[in-house]
DNA sequence: AGTTAAATAT
DNA sequence: GATATTTAAC
């Protein structure tokens, strides 16, 4: 390989983990309450340090399903609250996407927090289409006292740019190099990866680790292919998923592009 | 599935 | 009463 590219990869590793930072950004919206009552982790594992998404639920309410299958769908899901951990995910996920063409299913997607809705995102992103229509007509300095979480996460500048191009920078096109992202494309990669190894080491510490340091350097070996954008999808989702696959036990190896469809 | 508007809950 | 989030309607 050429010495650039294993230039990128290489502050790409190193820039990694920083748990402090990734803790906010992983894990599932599942309640302490749910998690417990549905057995969804060991039941002498003590709670998750985690900071995980607030939700309001005094009343857990459960739809009891004598077919046992599903109770995500069966239950009723306590409001969301978009805490400024989640809502900066959101951004992110927009940002990345490219504002134009962010719709609920792949913001969802590359948000990639267990629980969370399409719906949920519909609502986040309505309202926050509404702030930013709000935010580029008054100005920048008439915030309400309702706009603090908005305001906890900064406004992407070419979210207030219609006019302007903004699909090139943020969007990844079909075929692209995945020697040739930016900086700032690589970074996200590169932080799912970072979730991943944070995920490992509370779930299953130990054995998981070499799993996600295997994506890094498979990721390396495979510089030369493409990284389509539904491959990247596809990691994204593998990424999200990762975590319960570990905990089921499956020697379940992450692969950077989907499998063939035959 | 995405958007928008009405309904609820906090 | 206002606002955040959900639900219904298109």
């Amino acid at each position: 390989m050429r010495e650039e590219d294993s230039n990128w990869f290489a502050k790409w590793e190193e820039e990694l983990p920083s748990p402090e930072e990734l803790i906010p950004l992983s894990q599932s919206l599942v309640t302490p309450d749910l998690a417990l009552a549905f057995d969804l982790r060991s039941p002498n594992q003590p709670q998750p340090q985690t900071t995980p998404p607030q939700q309001t639920n005094s009343s857990a309410e459960f739809a009891v399903d004598s077919s046992g299958d599903e109770p995500a769908r069966t239950l009723k899901r306590p409001r969301l609250v978009w805490t400024p951990q989640l809502h900066k995910r959101f951004v992110d996920a927009v940002a990345h996407l490219g504002i134009k063409n962010a719709v609920p299913k792949t913001i969802m997607q590359l948000m990639s927090v267990d629980g969370l809705t399409r719906e949920n995102v519909a609502s986040h992103l309505q309202k926050y289409r509404l702030y930013l229509k709000r935010m580029q007509s008054g100005g920048g300095n008439v915030v309400g006292e309702s706009d603090h979480l908005f305001a906890s996460s900064p406004v992407p500048t070419h979210f207030l740019h219609p006019t302007a191009r903004q699909s090139s920078d943020h969007f990844v096109p079909s075929f692209v190099p995945i020697a040739s992202l930016q900086h700032h494309q690589l970074q996200f990669l590169h932080r799912q990866l970072s979730a991943v190894n944070f995920a490992s080491q509370t779930n299953n510490n130990g054995k998981a680790m070499d799993q996600s340091l295997f994506l890094a350097r498979q990721s390396q070996h495979q510089q030369q292919q493409v990284l389509t954008r539904q491959a990247s999808l596809h990691l994204h989702s593998q990424v999200a998923n990762y975590a319960d696959a570990l905990e089921q036990g499956a020697n379940t190896v992450l692969t950077l592009f989907p499998p063939r469809e035959n």
